[in-house]
DNA sequence: TCCTCATAACTTTTT
DNA sequence: GTTATGAGGA
């Protein structure tokens, strides 16, 4: 029981004594490229290796699915061991799986299919329509916000009720209540129903917990400040008298709180495991020093935080570089050119290269300009590909030979490709099953035996629909009689022979080759997923598509330029990252501004994506940018103004550099918080002398930052903040005694 | 019942 | 500049 010696070389004392301590509650506080998955797998690793520990025995909850792979590639590498791997993955994937295998116990069907926001979508319109509420005055998405946060924090809908404050939480309480029923109506649950039904589970079943508790006696979890309540509870709920129990995480770098985590959850951490050990990662092993100083700064300017002090020994490296392109195909260009020429100097490869911006729509621009230009690329995330309509399709047939029940998936493939099911049928069938108590699918089954055995069927249907409902059933009959014992490869091509899809696909009109490629590539994944041979064949590829993320597929290449989101950036690194779009309403972005909370985790965001880079960092901004139908002119971020001057290139004496956005102005700005973007007003400006962002002075009000130019009857309505409290006020330039001190 | 065309409403981030 | 919905004709 020797220490094998390289476990513990190279690393330094904190990161020593994390992965020394496997007795008892540890909260590891880990610093961006701080070695942390290091420390994680070195702590695996000293468990089995010095203590014995068989790595099926631990249980790593990560945040993706990746993550999780990594983790395990990287122990199984320092123990060398590759057969008995450490269980691990995500939360939701967790939950599926012990939800598959006990939720009976408290009345899940292990069948079950499990909903997205989509069919979350679908089922909350359902259900307000049994509710008979209106859906233009109660948006289905709000509802389901409300529906999710409640979920988040354990309440039912009669809890959710009972804290209602308003005739609108009222509402979406009831539809709560009905979107419920629905779900257990389809033998369905959707993503918060795992957490939420594996920690009923827990709770209300000794035995089974019991059993995960010694099954797991040492937990470790990762990006611990993005957890949620739920999420929280199940921790408590695994965590064995043994309170062997790690988790790992960065307050500042929570960026979650949307999806109801809550960084709280990181300081109850040691008021309800008294004792529990709490170790700080400080020093940074991937970025420069410019880099790192940058990142300290512009997260020093967050009042809800735990101070750290990160320290680098790495050297300062370049300075970071401050762009303002004209409009987005300018910034993308840039990018693309400034990619070139890092490859053109030898020093990197276009793998090397990661833009990272706030909004999905921001990779259009970048896309086409690597289109035009020539460059490689991948895109991570946009349009989803599980949310691909072809793939959703082909996921609903093999949704509903899992779970016939499943009258959400049912609704969807019925009539694809159409077969003469239209909604007037389907409504008729819907309300008669829903008479009767079956589910909708035997309500089919029933009108096609009636079909076949020359009976007349027991609704009110035209022969016509009769027919094609007969034809319908026989099809999903008979693909249902191989769904639980051909491979789920064969059943894919049996499916999309049998029902069609295959020539559907092919034939639509638009781009049918892209459309097969995709539901080949489903293919190709579930013949992947064939050579691992797991049980439960077809439960567990729908759970396993069900919840992979986007960030799960991405794989280094050499030769592509990465194009991601800041959200989905956390946990990768990259020698050279450009972060676009660092512009008021983008970053932070226009619907997080309303409170100083939402600020500091746009900042937090921001924070994100600057620790990405290892070694060279660009940020961008547009001048104009089009929204929608709206271009105009844009505000650079608040956030370059928090950026220390000294770190910028050509910026560092003080002076105005090529590269330096002006700071003065939307330094200005940072302070209010009422402030709405340019670049979502209604109108274009006209071209006054004056533009947004100016400094102005007003005879009567004294001084003032043009927030807006708007254009209205002939005249042009100027928005000014005026400093000294006096607020926003609304003039018209050709009335307002302005005068511009600075532009 | 299906398909086409128009319009409107909108896009934050995702397990 | 998109994508979801609706009306109307085949």
């Amino acid at each position: 029981m020797t220490s094998q010696p390289s476990l513990f070389q190279g690393l330094n004392d904190a990161q020593r004594e994390a992965v020394e301590t496997v007795d008892g509650p540890l909260l590891i506080v880990a610093g961006p490229g701080s070695g942390k998955t290091r420390v994680i797998t070195h702590r695996i690793a000293h468990l089995v290796h010095d203590y014995g520990i068989p790595p099926y025995r631990i249980a790593a909850v990560t945040f993706t699915n990746k993550a999780a792979r990594e983790m395990r590639d990287r122990v199984a590498r320092l123990v060398g061991t590759n057969a008995n791997s450490v269980t691990g993955g995500t939360f939701h994937a967790f939950c599926g799986r012990m939800l598959r295998q006990y939720g009976e116990m408290i009345g899940v069907n292990r069948n079950y299919s499990i909903y997205d926001s989509d069919d979350q979508l679908a089922l909350i319109k359902q259900a307000e329509q049994m509710a008979s509420k209106d859906p233009q005055r109660f948006p289905p998405r709000t509802i389901q916000s409300i529906i999710s946060r409640a979920k988040s924090v354990m309440m039912n809908s009669q809890a959710l009720e009972r804290a209602a404050a308003d005739y609108f939480e009222k509402t979406a309480a009831e539809v709560y209540y009905y979107y419920e029923e629905l779900l257990a109506r389809n033998n369905a649950v959707d993503f918060d129903d795992l957490l939420l039904k594996a920690v009923l589970l827990l709770e209300n079943n000794g035995e089974i917990r019991d059993l995960y508790q010694q099954q797991y006696p040492f937990l470790m979890i990762d990006e611990f400040q993005d957890t949620n309540v739920a999420q929280y509870q199940l921790s408590r709920l695994l965590t064995g008298p043994s309170q062997n129990v790690c988790v790992v995480g960065d307050p500042d770098q929570s960026i979650y709180s949307w999806r109801n985590a809550d960084i709280r959850n990181i300081l109850s951490f040691q008021s309800d495991y008294p004792g529990a050990k709490v170790i700080a990662l400080e020093q940074n092993y991937r970025s420069t020093g410019a880099i790192l100083s940058a990142a300290k700064s512009l997260i020093a300017s967050n009042r809800m935080r735990l101070d750290k002090d990160l320290f680098t020994s790495n050297a300062d490296g370049d300075p970071l570089v401050v762009h303002e392109a004209y409009d987005e195909e300018e910034e993308a260009a840039f990018v693309i050119s400034e990619v070139e020429h890092l490859v053109r100097s030898k020093s990197f490869n276009p793998g090397d290269c990661a833009v990272m911006y706030r909004v999905n729509a921001q990779s259009r621009a970048l896309e086409e300009a690597c289109l035009h230009l020539g460059v490689k690329y991948r895109l991570v995330g946009g349009v989803r590909f599980y949310h691909r309509r072809e793939i959703k399709d082909l996921l609903a047939y093999l949704h509903l030979l899992q779970n016939p029940r499943d009258a959400v998936n049912l609704g969807r493939v019925v009539n694809v490709p159409p077969r003469g099911i239209g909604a007037k049928t389907m409504q008729t069938l819907q309300e008669w099953a829903q008479g009767q108590e079956v589910p909708l699918y035997t309500a089919m089954q029933q009108v096609a035996a009636a079909k076949n055995s020359g009976q007349t069927p027991p609704v009110r249907l035209a022969a016509r629909a009769v027919n094609a409902i007969s034809a319908f059933v026989s099809v999903a009959e008979r693909l249902m009689g191989f769904a639980q014992t051909v491979p789920v490869v064969k059943l894919i091509d049996l499916t999309l022979q049998e029902s069609g899809l295959d020539r559907h696909v092919r034939e639509s009109d638009d781009s049918p080759e892209e459309r097969w490629e995709n539901v080949l590539a489903l293919r190709e994944l579930a013949q992947e997923f064939n050579a691992e041979d797991p049980p439960d064949g077809l439960a567990s590829f729908l759970e396993r598509v069900a919840l992979v993320s986007e960030v799960d597929s991405f794989e280094e290449s050499e030769d592509s330029l990465t194009l991601i989101t800041l959200h989905q950036a956390k946990g990768l690194e990259f020698p050279v990252v450009f972060m676009v779009g660092m512009e008021e309403g983008l970053l932070p972005h226009s619907r997080s501004m309303e409170s100083e909370s939402e600020v500091e985790e746009e900042r937090r965001l921001c924070y994100v994506g600057v620790t990405r880079a290892q070694r060279k960092l660009y940020l961008l901004r547009a001048f104009r940018r089009g929204f929608m139908s709206y271009r105009g002119p844009t505000v650079a971020s608040r956030f370059l103004n928090e950026i220390p001057a000294a770190s910028i290139a050509g910026a560092s004496d003080g002076s105005s550099g090529p590269y330096r956005v002006p700071t003065t102005r939307s330094a200005r700005v940072v302070t209010n918080d009422q402030w709405r973007p340019a670049a979502m007003a209604a109108a274009t400006p006209s071209r006054p002398s004056l533009s947004v962002g100016d400094s102005v002075r007003h005879n009567t009000f004294g001084e003032g930052v043009v927030l807006d130019l708007t254009a209205s009857n002939g005249d042009v309505e100027v928005t000014v903040e005026f400093t000294g409290g006096l607020g926003t006020k609304r003039l018209l330039l050709s009335f307002a005694p302005l005068e511009v001190i600075k532009g």
